[in-house]
DNA sequence: CGGGATTGCTATGATCAACAACAATCTCTA
DNA sequence: TAGAGATTGTTGTTGATCATAGCAATCCCG
């Protein structure tokens, strides 16, 4: 079958994001996280007292979408919230969210470790660098 | 604010992959074509005759997903379908769908290439080979 | 102090893909 | 060649993701 589909860049980009995301989702599922609560777990993680729309900001997810992500994050027992002023609150980890965070850690680094393994070498250090230069 | 998270190759794809991908729909949307039509224009106008599940195995499209897909298509007077045997229909171009496909490669290849113009030219030609690794 | 921006939230709808099930048909093998 | 198993196209349902609009409370700055 003649497929012209796999030498554009972009549909490579497509397939591969696809890929990779599968593989990332089944592999934190195991510790009932999705991706969004694993992005936003590091982002509480590395800033303490962050809201969830500077969350929301980093992420590119509209606030309105925030709520159901961290209700479950909440429910999870993975963080708590504290009023900062009269309308902002903080978002803190628990200790359980702590602990949670650093197995999700190991996953993901064991996943990004593999992800670049698979790229021949001499092609490795390019990725990263041409992958920002397409959406920062 | 710390944000650890655009260091992860993974998660410079993703980004990646929804910048280009919002890009690329809405330049397609001036033809009223998703990128998955688009995908499976491309691929009937390259294999006359194809069959449905075999366009979805190429795309990675569930056989059940490509029923939308094909009708819309075919409500669009952009393909037609002719029985092969008792239970197999062949898909082929209609004359509109010909005309629609070479605008639909004109938008494409344009926005390929602004797509490698943005990466930097030392790390263009790592670009696809690296990606390619990753879902091949 | 007051207007405009920000925050958190509710509610809703669109899109998209996964899954299970099914009937009809094909294909390969014993 | 008969039957088992695979394939095709389809329906219907579900779940995840995301956009949009609107609202009340609060903040901030001129």
């Amino acid at each position: 079958m003649r497929d012209p589909l796999p030498q554009f860049p972009g549909y490579a980009l497509r397939r591969a994001a696809n890929a990779m995301a599968a593989e990332l989702s089944a592999r934190l599922a195991a510790l009932d996280l999705r991706q969004s609560d694993a992005s936003a777990l590091i982002l509480v993680g590395a800033n303490p007292g962050i809201t969830a729309s500077a969350i929301g900001r980093a992420l590119d997810i509209q606030r309105a979408n925030m709520v159901p992500l961290l209700k479950r994050l909440e429910d999870a027992r993975l963080i708590e919230r504290a009023p900062i002023d009269g309308k902002s609150r903080g978002l803190d980890l628990t200790e359980h969210g702590r602990s949670r965070l650093a197995e999700a850690r190991g996953v993901i680094e064991a996943f990004e470790a593999e992800l670049l393994a698979r790229v021949p070498p001499e092609h490795r250090a390019h990725l990263l660098p041409a992958l920002e230069a397409l959406w920062r």
